[in-house]
DNA sequence: GCCAGCTTTAC
DNA sequence: TAAAGCTGG
């Protein structure tokens, strides 16, 4: 019986027990969905990396993948009456799209008789199976990933033994990908080197250099992750097999893999997450508004082109326009500074990160934001703001950072390009001063966090 | 219901 | 060193 094996976010042959399901029931029909839900109207890098990743596997697949545009709830019917299928083969969704979709295509192939046979998913542990001794979801990173891990995750599925794919079947142009930019690791045998090459040398550094954006130690593995054209089982089996797991480095990067399954976890329980606050003790929460507030938006775009003034944070706004990806440490300075300096609503910043991340995932993406603006699963105390400067002088001592991304700061030398308000020529390149001050704004993200806790009807004292 | 402890800090 | 909140055992 012939099957189709719709492919999503798992573009990739090796470790993937959905193909290898499909492979073993007969011919297999593997389909990719251009789904306009998905593909942004505007040329998007994240979209960029997808058609590049579908490309690559359509070439793993000796060009046999078939592509086709539209309503996957049209388009999955369609082709199983072409091919006469039996059963569609996916990995499972557990994004609130992706759930939905899929709800909806498995209840209209039920009601033609077809299959639908889900087969793992793009975590190591499928959200939702890690909880708490009383049943409920863990609300907290650190018991998460203590019960995770002693969950334990399936070894690599093992290549198909025979993979009958089908031939001549039409196909919707793939359209070509725009621009890839930076050098992140996309397809399945770029990220498989990339993996390798990071075992062997940056891993035993990863624990003391991952937050330092200008030493470049991280995996850079995000956008495959993000598109699963490698799989984190294959990650940390990987780690295992390599005596890596104990290392500090090891520890280090499973640590990062689990926050990644944290938030999935999070989002599966609490799909409104997405793009609302998670928890509601923020609701009253007066933020400044870029769609109603000229100020607001006026710094709003500021931040999003890298011109607020502050050079850790510019240098990673624009890392983030030119590479389609921002390291970690400044995507939580850059956030903290547009959620407790600039008082703007967290979503706003997902938003903008989502349109330019090569790896824009909503779980990472939106719970990261979350925890930044203190509306997310962390209850640690909110007070905690980042000071966007004395961070610069933290992860970036020698401002190499900020001289690569920022380029009227190129002038300053060392620390000093983090300050280029201390030096006599600091603005002599051309860049901005500060479009505002941050111990200033510091104690107002105080004092209207104050506001927000307070009962409604309640005055300030 | 008690209480230890909390990725990423601040001054 | 503090700690304005909350989770998990």
């Amino acid at each position: 019986m012939t099957a189709v094996m719709w492919f999503r976010r798992d573009l990739r042959i090796e470790d993937n027990p959905a193909l290898l399901t499909a492979s073993q029931t007969g011919p297999v029909v593997p389909l990719v969905i251009l789904d306009p839900g998905l593909l942004g109207a505007r040329a998007r890098p994240r979209d960029a990396a997808f058609l590049t990743a579908v490309a690559a596997l359509d070439a793993a697949l000796g060009g046999r993948l078939v592509v086709r545009s539209g309503d996957p709830a049209v388009v999955v019917p369609e082709i199983c009456a072409e091919v006469r299928a039996a059963a569609v083969h996916v990995s499972v969704e557990t994004t609130p799209y992706g759930a939905r979709r899929d709800r909806r295509v498995a209840s209209l192939l039920s009601d033609r008789g077809i299959a639908w046979r889900a087969t793992g998913s793009p975590y190591a542990v499928g959200p939702g199976l890690v909880r708490t001794r009383g049943g409920t979801p863990f609300a907290v990173f650190t018991p998460f990933a203590r019960a995770w891990r002693e969950h334990g995750a399936p070894g690599p599925a093992p290549a198909p033994a025979r993979l009958d794919v089908v031939d001549g079947l039409g196909n919707d142009p793939l359209p070509a990908p725009g621009p890839l930019p930076g050098s992140t690791p996309v397809t399945e045998d770029a990220a498989r080197q990339a993996w390798a090459h990071f075992l062997g040398d940056d891993l035993a550094s990863y624990a003391r250099l991952r937050d330092r954006p200008d030493q470049g130690g991280t995996s850079r593995l995000s956008t495959a992750l993000k598109l699963g054209t490698i799989h984190p089982r294959t990650l940390l089996h990987d780690l295992a097999e390599n005596g890596l797991t104990g290392s500090p480095g090891g520890e280090r990067f499973i640590t990062e893999l689990a926050w990644r399954e944290f938030y999935a976890d999070v989002l599966w329980h609490n799909p409104r997450s997405a793009w609302h606050d998670l928890r509601p003790a923020l609701a009253a929460m007066p933020y400044a508004d870029p769609t109603n507030d000229s100020l607001a938006a006026e710094r709003f775009s500021a931040w999003q082109q890298g011109r607020t003034g502050f050079p850790f944070v510019d240098a990673g706004m624009r890392q983030l326009l030119t590479e389609g990806w921002m390291h970690n440490r400044v995507r939580m300075v850059a956030a903290s500074f547009l959620v407790k300096d600039l008082h703007i609503w967290w979503p706003h910043g997902a938003r903008h990160f989502l349109d330019h991340l090569t790896d824009g995932d909503v779980a990472s993406n939106s719970h990261g934001w979350q925890w930044v603006a203190g509306t997310g699963t962390d209850a640690a105390p909110y007070f905690r703001i980042f000071n966007p400067v004395a961070q610069g002088l933290k992860f970036d001592p020698e401002g190499a950072y900020v001289r690569r991304y920022v380029p009227e700061l190129a002038h300053l030398p060392g620390a000093s390009a983090h300050e280029p308000g201390t030096a006599a020529n600091g603005y002599a390149g051309g860049y901005p001063p500060p479009i505002v001050d941050h111990a200033a704004e510091r104690a107002d993200a105080l004092a209207r966090y104050a506001a927000a806790r307070r009962p409604a009807g309640e005055t300030a004292s």
